[in-house]
DNA sequence: CTTAAGTTGTTAAATGATTCACATACAAGA
DNA sequence: TCTTGTATGTGAATCATTTAACAACTTAAG
């Protein structure tokens, strides 16, 4: 005999556990492309959309969109589209967009100061909230952010810290090692150094000249 | 009857340009990886490597490293493995080792200064020809590389150049139109807009915010 | 020369991602 | 309220990529 409960407890199982498949790597690489289109489409006063329209202004298929946003939930009404606004709000809730992320920038030189000074920020992710050089004579206040000495990381790194920028132009492999140490479990690499880390952290890479390097293959293979 | 020559033809055609098949995108991104990985190693004093060894290296499976080297050739020795020096000048040849090839940065504020400050151009993908801003009193030299109003474009691009940076803070797909115009096949952009290009022209995103988004996610969703 | 050990390049199998096709459910107008 | 048109969410099919498995070949040693 089965008992009531045992058909609700395997439906839930079933429907939201269950349901919740791992997020396929591509999707998670389109989730800031779609969060970026929502914003801008809000800015130009759409309120409502539908997967083919959003579709014709990314060049996504639609029912890529369709199918990406069914991992995250029913975001959508059958036969009315999406609201831009419940859309926005809830990827904003998955990427950051609760604007507290505490982001640490590795490395005071031309790079890293370039992107203290860039103003794009807040309301985007959260805030830069200090930054670190090996070189004590970058030590001092960059557009309102300060950076110590990299030997000062584990007293300095801010509570809930999670996610540091590396812009570092030396010893990169052992800058990580101690970011890790210090809590970091994401980090964004500017550096052309290829990066060892435990597989609990994720690292990606921001290379322009790696970018570059891909873009003269493509056109020299067309 | 069958001619001697029908058959060697068939196999030429067969052996060399059927099996040029087109390179799969997931293998494309991963040729500046091995590039990368290759000098480091070379660096190291190493000139031969296994397809395992250099996939413990970078974390790729052999397989899937002998398989996208198979794209551009017969590269290895059964028995034996790779040839280091080989492989780099192999992949350099594809990748725009040749150091020819002229780059422009449209866009001279903070971000655009700091890749013409950046100074490992040279010995990696060509140089950076000169630059371009809409705003006048950007124009001048920096590090070397003269900076253009961007209205003269089309007079002052450098014969072949075919890649632009573009770190522009607006008119994104504007710019981006007249860049095209001038003859540019290849656009790798920092800004966080979504920009439109024809297909046969390449478009790449290095952009900070998608990158720390998408991390966040991937944190959120361990 | 012959054999043993070892590594590539590639065919075939497995996994992952995209697209098709359609049942389902909502919206809007009569 | 009913009916029609429309767009979502999702199994099933297709396409793309990765991994497994192995034949073919190379080196090196006896």
């Amino acid at each position: 005999m089965i008992h009531i409960q045992e058909i609700l407890w395997y439906n839930i199982k079933k429907g939201d556990v269950m349901n919740k498949r791992k997020v396929p790597k591509a999707t998670m690489q389109r989730y800031p492309l779609y969060l970026k289109a929502l914003k801008k489409l809000q800015s130009l006063g759409i309120d409502r959309i539908m997967s083919n329209q959003l579709g014709s202004f990314i060049d996504v298929e639609p029912t890529t969109i369709r199918r990406d946003f069914s991992f995250i939930g029913t975001l959508g009404k059958q036969g009315y589209g999406y609201d831009v606004e419940t859309l926005i709000d809830t990827f904003e809730g998955h990427l950051g967009g609760t604007y507290n992320e505490k982001i640490i920038i590795v490395g005071a030189g031309n790079l890293g100061r370039a992107l203290m000074n860039y103003n794009r920020w807040n309301n985007v992710v959260g805030e830069v909230a200090c930054a670190f050089d090996i070189d004590e004579s970058k030590v001092g206040v960059v557009n309102d952010i300060p950076v110590y000495p990299l030997s000062q990381i584990s007293k300095s790194i801010p509570v809930g810290c999670r996610i540091a920028i590396l812009t570092v132009s030396h010893d990169a492999q052992e800058t990580v090692d101690k970011l890790i140490e210090a809590g970091i479990v994401g980090i964004i690499s500017f550096t052309h150094d290829h990066i060892r880390v435990p597989k609990d952290v994720f690292i990606k890479y921001v290379d322009v000249i790696s970018s570059i390097q891909e873009l003269v293959f493509q056109v020299n293979n067309i």
